[in-house]
DNA sequence: GCCAACGTTGGC
DNA sequence: GCCAACGTTGGC
């Protein structure tokens, strides 16, 4: 079993769109960038618990618990022409992008990026290291718990 | 909107 | 294989 962090801009994809969607279940569409597609490709299973991060947004930071819900695929939108996420030189024979599904368990009170940076107990997670900018980074077992233990606290 | 940091591209 | 130019990310 992993763990992940996984970043998605809330007027795209907010965890409230995750919990509303068919199934509780979205494909996770739009990585361009190889090591996140190589965490998925490479080391996520179903089952991998997933902190839903809300980046790019007033109040960035963990908003919601997912999970892996399938093996990478590939990503259906590199093959559109009027997708933003198109990509002219993936060819269907060999898709260059490929995204698992991600599904909802719970929405959780806002850890926010301030409060993260305080917490000296998470001041090792990849996310918060100087110049990070990988939108799938990994989480320890021992950082997970921290959040959880976090997200149950006071606000 | 700014901008620092990083990734990708492509000419050589 | 180098590296400058360019594009993207994402917090502020």
């Amino acid at each position: 079993m992993n763990y992940w962090l996984m970043k998605s801009e809330p007027d795209e994809c907010s965890i409230d769109d995750l919990a509303s969607a068919p199934g509780q279940c979205l494909p996770w569409i739009g990585v361009r960038n190889y090591q996140a597609r190589n965490f998925m490709r490479d080391a996520m299973r179903i089952g991998d618990g997933v902190l839903f991060y809300h980046s790019s947004c007033p109040q960035p930071g963990i908003a919601g618990l997912a999970e892996v819900a399938s093996p990478a695929y590939p990503d259906a939108s590199q093959f559109d022409p009027a997708s933003p996420y198109y990509d002219p030189k993936s060819k269907p024979e060999q898709a260059r992008w490929l995204h698992v599904d991600v599904r909802y368990r719970r929405k959780t009170r806002l850890l926010s990026l301030t409060e993260m940076r305080e917490r000296p107990e998470l001041a090792g997670m990849r996310v918060l290291q100087a110049g990070n900018r990988l939108s799938i980074t990994p989480v320890l077992a021992e950082e997970w718990q921290r959040v959880l233990q976090l997200l149950e606290g006071p606000t």
